[in-house]
DNA sequence: ATTTTATCGATATATCTTTATCGAATAAGC
DNA sequence: GCTTATTCGATAAAGATATATCGATAAAAT
């Protein structure tokens, strides 16, 4: 069996090492467990444990290779293997989406969004394409799309779920605030902006030190 | 001392909640615990426990009361009052995030959004302004703006995030995928889709039972 | 060469979060 | 009225996550 358990937490913890890593100029070589965890606002302990997963050992009083962790972390992530997707729904929200423009930085290729409002393909002046929703199938299957972006109103979330994941799409980054019912294997990741409003509002102003989440 | 806890996980499913309870139709004036697990894919247990801390107690065999309970959370939430907030970067992400529509929906108003490579105050079609960052600091106080969104490149967000403070911003939601410094008090959410989507390229696609995260 | 100091890695502890179990309460059916 | 099924609420257990502690290591300073 896998004796390494994959942290959730980790994971989300993963992309913010990689930042750091790349914000640092070519003079350091070598960064500290010890450094990063100041950057970032948190324990050395804990960026330690992180790395020990993913990475070669670390020397003492040095540190690690700004290079090889960088390496270590994207080839983690997967953020060299391009994955390909699309987003359904051309709403506000989807158009945004589609709009910006830094996918490719994280391994993803958005390709294209999909809405049943739509009659005939429109292009958007960032250069993607807005297509039918009939059209959905025969494209995810030509291009291999294997990440479906939902971005339609909550009632029709779960239909164009369902219709995403006939075509062959294995993760789905849900902005719909409904739960989703998935086939196993199937991942949904959801993105939620009610609930990170909710913390902002909620979260206690003063008598705390002031904590970050995520 | 505080007998309860306010668990950061719970705020984060609280909005979860209210939406089951606002598609429910007039119908149905009770809901169970067991439903709302249900209809979320999550154990009923853990909806018991988070109801427990905000509202009164449910009945045996019937559950608790929509609209009671619609009510507790949104109070809870503050979802009833308005939180002034404005935008912080208005490249595609901020005006994107400033075209979106649907914030009343959980108390917050935003007003517009700052940028420093804008010289004169713009428009949107959405019928938004944007503005030259210059004009943050008076436009927040006579506004009693509390809430910044921000939308700027990670090279920038610490000075941004500054600046917003100074300016009697209480809570920032951070886009970037930096860490923020901020003085006591003052309350961080960071709102990363690198993350996001380091989860989705990285989890299991099949060999575990499809789990949905957040 | 020796001491000092920053850093690592491992183990143990604490905290936070979720799930499991059980008796009590109460509406619905008989 | 009595039984049954469903749901609640509380306690206990399990699991996940973060922190604290400590000896070991190796670069830098003396």
């Amino acid at each position: 069996m896998e004796g390494k358990s994959i942290s959730q937490a980790m994971l989300r913890r993963l992309p913010l090492y990689l930042n750091v890593l790349r914000s640092r100029p070519a003079s350091q070589p070598t960064i500290s467990a010890t450094a990063l965890a100041a950057e970032l606002g948190m324990g050395e302990v804990l960026v330690r444990k992180d790395l020990a997963l993913i990475c070669g050992k670390g020397r003492p009083r040095i540190g690690y290779s700004v290079q090889d962790l960088t390496a270590a972390i994207t080839t983690f992530l997967r953020y060299d293997a391009i994955d390909e997707a699309v987003i359904v729904g051309a709403g506000k929200l989807g158009r945004a989406l589609l709009a910006f423009d830094g996918y490719n930085e994280f391994g993803l290729n958005v390709h294209a969004a999909f809405d049943t409002l739509v009659n005939e393909a429109e292009t958007t002046p960032g250069g993607k394409q807005v297509l039918p929703m009939s059209e959905l199938e025969a494209y995810c299957v030509s291009h291999n799309i294997g990440i479906g972006v939902l971005a339609v109103p909550a009632s029709a979330a779960q239909q164009a779920c369902d219709r995403m994941v006939a075509c062959g799409i294995s993760a789905v980054m849900n902005f719909a605030p409904v739960h989703l019912n998935v086939p196993e294997g199937i991942v949904v990741q959801n993105e939620n902006f009610a609930a990170a409003l909710a913390l902002l509002s909620k979260m206690p102003r003063s008598s705390r030190p002031a904590h970050e989440t995520r």
